[in-house]
DNA sequence: CAAGAGACTTGGAAGAATATTG
DNA sequence: CAATATTCTTCCAAGTCTCTTG
């Protein structure tokens, strides 16, 4: 089995949240990095970009294995092994696993050679609590390039105005914005106006936004994305193929001899921030980050990264080996936080976590039923904290809601289960809870739920004596609730809920409506159970612009097919007896068919007519609902890879390249595994 | 224990790439 | 094969939760 999951260049052990207590600690790095296995890691590192010291890794860079990685996986699967090129093998071996629809296992776990490149002598078992790493490599992160002045000038009060390129830049920022949302939004305006005349100076002409016309920039950048779209395929190509060179080195670090994947290498670019919601900051400038912003994390024997900017250099280098980020700046919005450079979601070390998170909901399996017990109880406890954290839990185990942290006054007003309002949740006798609020992302949650009685008079009373804008659960906030959860199990809190829920609904349902059928309707019965659990984390996407014009087309085309539907059938009649078909509408005769081959006519216009129905009512159903946020972030894989393997679908029809590489920690999982 | 710093996961939208269709 | 629809990827905002400090 280890054997198997070598893309990332570890293994992970079943298991490794027990329900003893040491459980949750973070990383056992011992048993992640045990020896046996660790001497089938991923031998790839450097490639000859990553500078890495005898130090480091005592591991000569093999540079092949780079362009290996823009092969697709079909390709890849084609061509042989090759024993001759170590990682490359290493790496083939793991995308084959991924890749193959489950045939075998067995035939997958041929032994690879051991490696000369075990490292199992430097994986100290031992390493300390809290440590993430042994050797961190990197090359530190890439900058915008600097800002091209296009000289396109903007109009005041009709006139064109000369502005510095500084002027320009922020101007354009908000010029390409002309045909966006954020123009019906005073806030943004005003942000946006405040930061600009910064920069403008006091005296200068430009006052006012409302004489502003910015429109020859904004046709200006329209013409641009225009001659970009007309570019040939050809010089598109080279100019991709010249970004990726020069991104090349920011794309992987060297991580304990292990090639990763890095998330965000890019620092982000200057530019009008663009807040969800009611959020009261957008429209500020998000002013450019130099390298004296950032702050870089690497090993201590890594070699410090160069500075990328000439004659500029970073803020400053550490070397925590008890966090994951590579790198990091302050927000320029919002000083007080920061933006990290991590891995990517492919890398084992946020595999691992991820691994820990489902082991943890499934934890709470075990503990479901005490829970849900003990809460239960205390709708009805003389202590109102406690009546309300039961509430509480209560609405985030059955509606998924989220625990709802304190916002500051200079975010959007969102909320969440701790910070719901009076007026968000309305109680309509005898027993229904209305919810109405918005949540992350200023998301409209909107849902009508029946409740036991005790709920809903906890509710109604914790609602008395209050206005509408005050908190519903005025005794509680997260930490509250989150240190009583981790009472009833190790690690518990409230975000495990969400995770326990959507994965225990899609094993479940996967289970019970999975009967059998051709592909595309297992594929159908997968989707179905995805976009339930989609329901209940709310979801949501919104309506494509064009999604109207699609529907009347299809209802276009449907009608056309049942005109056809109609003609064929007189035609049977008349044939049946002896007569010719009736013309077309175009007016021309047909071919005289015969009764058989016109019943199979119908039979054919009837299959189509039903199955566009079919795929006109979920796209009708689907319009508002969004399946991507929980199978990346809520269904635990291993329900949907053993799931694929007992059904014979290929995993490929469910998880997409990303996916597949995000969850290699799953795809070895017992066909049996349920979660 | 309240506030704030810090680090990490989760989220929808926009843009890019790819597949489908007329 | 161009236009359109769909899917994938990137972007970065917005959450959760822990830890430290006073």
């Amino acid at each position: 089995m280890a054997l198997k999951l070598q893309q990332n260049g570890y293994t992970m052990k079943d298991n490794q949240l027990k329900k003893s207590s040491t459980v949750l600690n973070k990383r056992p790095l011992g048993e992640v990095k045990s020896s046996s296995h660790s001497s089938f890691k991923k031998p790839k590192i450097g490639d000859g970009s990553l500078p890495i010291t005898g130090k480091q890794v005592s591991v000569k860079a093999e540079k092949e294995a780079d362009d290996y990685d823009h092969v697709p996986i079909s390709e890849r699967l084609k061509k042989p092994i090759s024993s001759g090129n170590k990682s490359l093998a290493t790496k083939q071996k793991a995308t084959k696993v991924v890749s193959s629809s489950f045939k075998k296992s067995s035939k997958n776990k041929k032994q690879v050679k051991k490696s000369m490149y075990s490292k199992s002598s430097k994986m100290l078992p031992s390493s300390g609590e809290g440590q993430k790493w042994t050797t961190l490599v990197h090359n530190g992160v890439i900058f915008p390039p600097p800002y091209k002045p296009h000289g396109v000038k903007m109009l005041y009060k009709g006139k064109p105005v000369d502005l510095t390129p500084e002027q320009e830049e922020v101007a354009t920022m908000y010029a390409v914005m002309l045909d966006t949302d954020y123009m019906n939004k005073a806030t943004f305006k005003e942000n946006f106006m405040n930061d600009w005349r910064k920069i403008l100076g006091k005296n200068h002409v430009i006052q006012k936004l409302e004489d502003c016309n910015f429109t020859p920039i904004y046709e200006w950048h329209q013409r641009e994305k225009e001659k970009k779209k007309q570019m040939s395929s050809e010089e598109k190509k080279a100019l991709r193929e010249e970004k990726l060179k020069q991104e090349e080195k920011y794309m992987w670090v060297s991580l304990d001899g292990v090639k990763e994947k890095v998330g965000n290498f890019r620092v982000e670019p200057p530019g009008l921030f663009r807040g969800r919601g009611e959020h009261p900051k957008m429209g500020k400038l998000k002013k450019r980050i130099r390298p004296s912003d950032i702050t870089i994390n690497i090993g201590k024997n890594a070699p410090i990264p160069e500075c990328p900017i000439a004659g500029e250099s970073w803020k400053e280098i550490r070397h925590d080996n008890t966090v994951t980020w590579l790198a990091f700046w302050n927000d320029p919005i919002n000083p007080k936080e920061f933006k990290y450079v991590f891995l990517a979601a492919s890398s084992s070390l946020k595999g691992q976590s991820d691994k820990e998170k489902y082991e943890k909901a499934r934890l709470l399996k075990d503990y479901i039923q005490g829970i849900r017990t003990a809460y239960t109880k205390d709708f009805t406890n003389k202590d109102i904290t406690r009546r309300q954290i039961a509430v509480a839990t209560y609405l985030i185990d059955k509606l998924a809601l989220r625990a709802g942290n304190e916002k500051d006054d200079d975010e959007a007003d969102t909320v969440g289960c701790c910070t719901l309002k009076v007026e968000n949740v309305e109680p309509v006798p005898p027993n229904i809870l209305k919810f109405d609020f918005l949540g992350k992302d200023s998301i409209r949650y909107q849902n009508e739920v029946e409740v036991e009685l005790p709920v809903f008079r906890a509710i109604q009373q914790f609602r008395t004596g209050k206005q509408g804008g005050d908190d519903l659960f005025d005794k509680l906030d997260t930490s509250k609730l989150n240190a009583h959860l981790k009472e009833l199990m190790p690690g518990l809190t409230a975000k495990v809920f969400r995770t326990y829920n959507a994965s225990i609904t899609l094993d479940d349902m996967l289970n019970r409506e999975t009967k059998g059928g051709d592909l595309a309707e297992k594929v159908v019965v997968y989707q179905h159970a995805n976009k339930e659990v989609a329901i209940i984390c709310n979801h949501q996407r919104t309506v494509s612009k064009s999604h109207s014009a699609q529907m009347s087309r299809l209802n276009e085309k449907i009608d056309e097919l049942k005109g056809m539907l109609d003609e064929f059938k007189t035609d049977l009649a008349r044939a049946k007896k002896g007569k010719p078909p009736l013309k077309g509408a175009d007016g021309k005769p047909k071919k005289n068919l015969n009764p058989e081959a016109l019943e199979r006519k119908i039979a054919q216009t009837t299959a189509k007519i039903e199955k566009m129905e079919r795929d006109k009512e979920t796209k009708e159903d689907l319009k508002t609902v969004a399946l991507g946020t929980s199978k990346i972030n809520y269904l635990d894989p291993r329900i949907t890879v053993a799931w694929c393997k007992r059904h014979e679908v290929p995993i490929e029809k469910i998880f997409n390249k990303s996916l597949l590489a995000k969850f290699t920690w799953a795809m070895d999982v017992e066909p049996s595994y349920r979660f």
